[in-house]
RNA sequence: GGGGGCAUAGCUCAGCUGGUUAGAGCGCAUGCUUCACAUGCAUGAGGUCACAGGUUCGAGUCCUGUUGUCCCCACCA
């Protein structure tokens, strides 16, 4: 047999064991009909990113899951891909040319894809051999990408059936425009950030009077736009105004005075310029009262041709400017600090302008009425369940959704128009005529769609949908879907209605929701404050069991957590300690070791065999609850505790003893414990576990396509085990008696006890006496035989006194009875006054009652044992 | 303005549908170099479960309110 090595040492196996699994096929799945599919969707990273803490929880997560259900049996896929990121891509690739001197005007639109694909092969597989590191078992063969040819069908055919029920339009709407990326954005796009600015109070003329109305603006440079001021209706100060016409200042534009609901008289002067191509209220006012829209901004953030003087200059310029002006003219009233809530592009960073642009948007009221449906009657359901409400609260304010963007990295939208008859043509495949005027010469539509109009057919364009492969209708639905809450409105809301909507099916069952990880300190991890912590540096210096296991320890569904290396400290300090149980268990096992059914139990066998299946039962309804922090937490402790500093330091006088079948019984207990532990542990600490499971002899195959353990109730054994607890309190109890005195932990001392259990102490003499630090048990029926001035202490087995002669300081020793009686009469009356409380006797479950009395008996026989030593004393 | 989270040991956090003496890791104290492991072992100190009410035989857990704190959305030009 190969020899472990001493230390554990991560870097020696995991690149080899992943290559393992890799040859051997494990992470393949099949449409096997005789199997239980269990199918989940990597949420795809963008091509352009580098693995971060939120991916490997996020991978983690999915791993755990797909590896425990792998193991019990199902039929798996766990399908991985890439995302096109069409903004954040495009975003990079212009910087690159820009760093070339050129630009993509420049290139042309085909040059510049063929680049862009070409960047994609070049870096688009980083973060897959990333994800191969930290161990995730996905199915590689099915690797997908939301721009190659099968996802991209799947888009062209969805498009087509929304547009033909009138669910996608074309209009011209207020959109968010930014100017760096120049683009359009949808609402979820938008991140709003408090930033300082100013209020700029200027003064309107009234026509033909010395009059004035004072507005307030913070963006000065859209009074280009002006083509109304608006008051309230109710507003006395201003009655005397509506109807009139105002001069616009610097462009000269007559514009009436109107009156509208919607402007709040508390706030600023409560006279509102009204810009409605560059203003979402002042548009909708707009359309009220029939105001003239006008566009003073380009595509870029510069002044038009509608600003006069202005055009060309870049927006702050103009607005430095007007202001000015403004001054000069001595129509500003005043400037006074304000911040306020401003729009920034999500990838960029710069501030959007909201402009009146032609879009094409999705019809969002249809659709999200079925998504809110099937979470309302369960047929998805979000863990932990708060989060349908979130869920809830998006949809029912949803908005239409805004899907065209001015880029050119990702999926051309399939619509063509006719250059004769103007006509407008959707189809799925590039069409040759006007089906309206026959005419050949069409061009298509320039723009691309936004980049989670494709992310949201994820779950089934992936699987060969819209045709009906064997993929789809073996693995679809889905089986969960793991991502951060953060994620719910751009994707996971998206893939409901778009599931509903194409496949007439929820996309997913569950919806399994984490949080964010965060810094030591609680903050989010992020580029600009550069506090974020590479995985993968964890993972050259911990190894990627440890970062995993770190990142589901302690951490319940939907819970931010934060990253600490102590946490990471500690969990490779535990797969330190299976290591060497593990190589302790195999140094010992010579021979042959017989299967545990023809074996001999001792008690200490069946306490561990007890405790195996308890854990064994809790770790499998946990992770059947997604309760990994749980799961982790009980399998930690049963492997460390129970196993490691119990059971082997039990196993050791039988081991090292002369009794060749008992040695060979506990080989056998050993054995099978450690394996069904590594079985456990697998999903979570998969390197090591397989690992490991190479070394044992009795292993077949490999831990990734083992069966999960199965809680079996034959081996139990829970009065035994509850049993042998004593045996345990009772070494425990002796321990801490020999603190207490400061009795050195290297003196032997001899025990007698009072007990009913003796055959249980009889039996496992030798590891009381090695456990506890004794030199021998006697049996007695009082202190009184227990030598010259014992120490006493109760334990559940009965009375431990430990003669300790000169080391026993009586005062002492009276004190700490004295201190122990108190605890004890304590229990005893919080037990009598529930027993005595009527209504706990009546309404009480039955065997809370029995308990509480059993209770009580245990502490009155405790009480009278300790009045007597102190007696003795 | 709307929605949601969190508040439990010095620190970081678990605690499921209400029922043990409220737990873990780290840290701290004390003691252990014997042949799996000092990335270890043993023993221990440390909590009025934010506050106030309520429901209940019984509340860290459920309900209401208060305070503090964080997040998301909307947004006043």
């Amino acid at each position: 047999m190969k020899e472990m090595h001493t230390t554990y040492d991560p870097k020696e196996f995991e690149d080899r064991v992943y290559e393992k699994w890799m040859e051997e096929g494990s992470f393949r799945a099949e449409a096997d009909p005789a199997k239980i599919p269990f199918t989940v969707m990597m949420p795809p990273p963008n091509i352009t990113g580098q693995l971060h803490m939120g991916h490997a929880m996020d991978e983690t997560i999915q791993d755990v899951i797909v590896r425990f259900k792998r193991m019990q049996g199902h039929s798996v896929l766990w399908l991985p891909g890439t995302d096109h990121a069409s903004l954040a891509t495009e975003h990079k690739i212009v910087e690159k040319l820009r760093a070339e001197g050129t630009s993509k005007e420049e290139l042309g639109r085909e040059e510049f894809l063929r680049r862009a694909w070409a960047w994609k092969e070049q870096y688009g597989g980083t973060i897959i051999s990333q994800l191969k590191k930290l161990g995730s078992s996905c199915d590689w063969s099915r690797l997908a990408f939301t721009l190659d040819e099968k996802c991209s069908r799947a888009v062209k055919e969805a498009f087509f059936r929304l547009y033909n029920k009138g669910l996608i339009y074309r209009g011209s709407r207020i959109i968010n425009w930014c100017p760096d990326c120049k683009t359009a954005l949808s609402d979820e796009e938008v991140a709003y950030s408090e930033d300082a600015g100013n209020f700029w109070y200027f003064n309107y003329p009234v026509k033909g009077t010395e009059e004035y109305i004072t507005i307030a603006t913070t963006r000065p440079e859209t009074m280009l736009g002006d083509t109304a001021v608006a008051v309230n209706p109710s507003d006395e100060r201003y009655a005397k105004f509506v109807g009139k016409t105002l001069i616009l200042p610097i462009v000269g534009r007559e514009i009436p005075v109107v009156a509208d609901d919607y402007v709040d008289m508390e706030f600023g002067t409560g006279a509102v310029k009204i810009t409605p191509a560059h203003d979402p209220n002042d548009f909708e006012v707009g359309l009220r009262h029939n105001l003239p829209m006008i566009r003073v901004l380009n595509d870029d953030g510069t002044v038009n041709a509608e600003g006069g003087k202005f055009e060309g200059l870049d927006r702050y310029e103009a607005r430095k400017r007007i202001v000015a002006e403004m001054g000069e003219k001595g129509l500003l009233v005043k400037v006074e600090p304000h911040t306020h809530n401003v729009g920034h592009c999500h990838r960029c960073n710069a501030v959007l302008e909201p402009i009146v642009s032609k879009q094409w948007f999705v019809k969002m009221k249809p659709l999200a009425a079925p998504a809110i449906h099937a979470v309302m009657q369960n047929k998805t359901k979000f863990v932990p369940d708060r989060f349908a409400k979130i869920y809830f609260n998006w949809l029912e304010n949803i908005r239409d959704w805004c899907i065209s963007r001015q880029l050119w990295w990702g999926h051309r939208i399939p619509v063509w128009y006719c250059d004769d008859c103007g006509e407008t043509i959707c189809a799925r495949e590039t069409p040759q005529k006007c089906p309206k005027c026959g005419s050949e010469r069409l061009h298509q539509e320039e723009d691309c769609l936004d980049t989670w109009f494709s992310s949201a057919l994820w779950p089934f364009s992936t699987l060969g949908w819209p045709e009906e492969t064997e993929d789809f209708k073996y693995f679809y639905p889905t089986d969960v879907l793991v991502t951060g809450y953060d994620i719910i409105p751009f994707w996971v809301m998206r893939m409901m209605f778009s599931g509903l909507e194409q496949t007439e099916k929820v996309p997913f069952r569950d919806v399994l929701i984490h949080g964010l990880v965060r810094d030591e300190q609680g903050r989010k991890m992020s580029k600009s404050l550069g506090n974020g912590v590479d995985p993968l540096e964890v993972i050259e210096k911990y190894g990627a069991d440890s970062l995993r296991l770190s990142l589901v320890t302690g951490v319940a569904p939907g819970n931010d957590t934060r990253f600490t290396d102590a946490k990471v400290e500690a969990s490779r300090n535990f797969i330190n300690k299976i290591w060497n149980a593990s190589r302790f268990v195999l140094m010992n096992a010579e021979g042959e070791i017989p299967p545990l059914a023809e074996v001999r139990l001792q008690p200490a066998d069946r306490w561990i065999i007890s405790r195996l299946q308890t854990t064994i039962r809790e770790v499998t309804l946990s992770l059947q609850k997604y309760d990994l922090g749980i799961a982790a937490d009980k399998l930690t402790d049963f492997a460390w505790s129970d196993f490691c500093d119990w059971y082997i330091e039990l196993s050791k006088p039988a081991l090292y003893g002369d009794d060749a079948e008992r040695k060979r019984g506990t080989l056998s207990v050993l054995m099978f414990v450690l394996e069904n532990t590594l079985k456990l542990l697998h999903p979570f600490i998969p390197f090591v576990t397989e690992e490991i499971y190479g070394y044992l002899p009795h292993a077949k195959g490999s831990i990734i396509t083992a069966d999960y353990p199965r809680y079996n109730t034959k081996l139990a054994y829970k009065k035994e085990a509850k049993a042998f607890e004593g045996v345990i309190d009772l070494i425990k109890t002796v321990r801490a008696m020999k603190v207490e005195v400061g009795c050195p932990p290297t003196k032997k001392v001899p025990l007698y006890l009072v007990t009913e259990q003796k055959r249980l102490v009889a039996v496992n003499k030798m590891s009381i006496l090695r456990l506890a630090g004794a030199s021998d048990v006697d049996f007695v029926e009082s202190g009184a035989e227990a030598g010259e001035k014992p120490v006493s202490k109760v334990c559940e087995l009965g009375q431990i006194f430990i003669p300790l002669g000169q080391l026993v300081d009586i005062e002492a020793e009276r004190k700490r009875l004295e201190k122990e009686l108190e605890r004890v009469i304590g229990e005893i009356a919080r037990a009598e006054s529930k027993l005595t409380n009527k209504n706990f006797v009546a309404k009480a479950p039955k065997k809370l009652v029995e308990d509480e009395a059993a209770k009580k008996e245990k502490y009155l026989d405790m009480k009278a044992r300790i009045e007597t030593q102190l007696k003795l004393l």
